[in-house]
DNA sequence: GGTAGAATACCTACTGGACGGTATGCGGCC
DNA sequence: GGCCGCATACCGTCCAGTAGGTATTCTACC
């Protein structure tokens, strides 16, 4: 058991050493050798636990995908907490490196095309289920389509994130990030639900 | 003449192998022998015309600054005019092998930042002049924040792009354009403004 | 319009270094 | 004492870039 915790820290050294560096670089360009250099873990402790530079950010590309796993609603109304997830979303982009390098190694789409297609379509099938609860609960406009627009939101929000990086480094993504809900929602809900949404970032504690 | 006929002709064969590899497989994991090799060139020849492979990269991403610039409106209607934009580069990523390979390294940021920020600029900029014209003849809701709203669709056009690509190798690209514009004029335009655009692709040759 | 010579355009062979991965050994906890 | 967890030294490969030679084409002059 103690060992195993010793092991167990090792390896989390390591995903996150190479969850930032698989930020910073891009999955060709990092090394391994900066990977554990800056994880402060040897070569042999390194392919112990990970096989190949592929496995290694194939965890991490997982990592993320946990992190959405995670998500809770956080209010009854559906449309409510997609644009909450939105902004959650983007705090974990600008805290979270586990989060940051897999985004971008599910950007760069390259040698591994299944887990970055999986990616795309675990955020796709969380906005599509929310919109469609959403337009139960009689919110949306009624000709939507919900597919249409659930695929048109994750790839807004992909792009949000790439151009307030390029651009500000994130500085922005949080204005962008409302931004766009300020610019979509109009043409998704109807306007006595429009009047219930809180467009801007909520502190959370309120329900 | 003659012989800067011929240098020309090596020098675009270069250019557009390079831009097809770096398509494909990005900056870092492209490599000089294949794009030598795909281009029916030596390594001489190629070092001849550029002197390194971030030379070439570069070249590469000017070639879609280019098509931009190439770009004229194609109606009496801003926003039609943008609308009509987005398809056609839509369909540039289709067919021309210098946009997409100028499009994968823009997105790719690394090494060179600046270049990949003005492209993004470049594009923002032309969105938002086209945004403030349709302002200026009263089709745009009263209190719309032009520069935030051409900051939202150039990212959102980046994004869908890219979704597309890796769910369905841009096969969907299309449609998911007309899908963006369907969701967000509601929210940039007037209905009377609105209802005299065509959000679906139009063919050329009416005005 | 033919030729000398000088750029221009290109070819071949090579190099130094870095990188992913491995083989083997060793210490410490059960 | 045995295995888990790691350390070190090493290997084969591949890659960007270069050195130096060769072919091709333009210019100049007759």
């Amino acid at each position: 058991m103690a060992r195993q915790a010793r092991a167990l820290a090792t390896r989390q050294a390591v995903l996150l050493a190479a969850a930032e560096v698989f930020d910073e670089r891009g999955y060709a360009a990092a090394t391994m050798s900066e990977i554990l250099e800056r994880a402060g873990v040897t070569k042999g402790a390194l392919y112990f636990h990970f096989r190949s530079k592929e496995e290694l950010a194939l965890a991490v590309i997982e990592g993320q995908g946990a992190w959405l796993s995670t998500w809770r609603p956080t209010s009854e109304s559906p449309v409510q907490t997609l644009i909450d997830l939105g902004y959650a979303f983007a705090h974990a982009l600008l805290d979270d490196p586990m989060v940051r390098g897999s985004i971008r190694l599910t950007i760069e789409h390259g040698s591994f095309t299944q887990p970055q297609a999986d990616t795309y379509q675990g955020w796709s099938d969380v906005t599509r289920g929310l919109l469609e609860r959403a337009r139960e609960a009689g919110d949306l406009h009624p000709g939507l389509d919900v597919a249409a627009a659930a695929g048109v939101i994750t790839g807004a929000v992909t792009g949000i994130q790439l151009s307030s990086q390029v651009l500000t480094g994130r500085q922005d993504l949080v204005r962008r990030m409302a931004d766009l809900w300020t610019l979509i929602l109009p043409g998704l809900v109807q306007p006595h639900a429009l009047a219930r949404l809180s467009v801007a970032e909520r502190v959370p504690g309120r329900s």
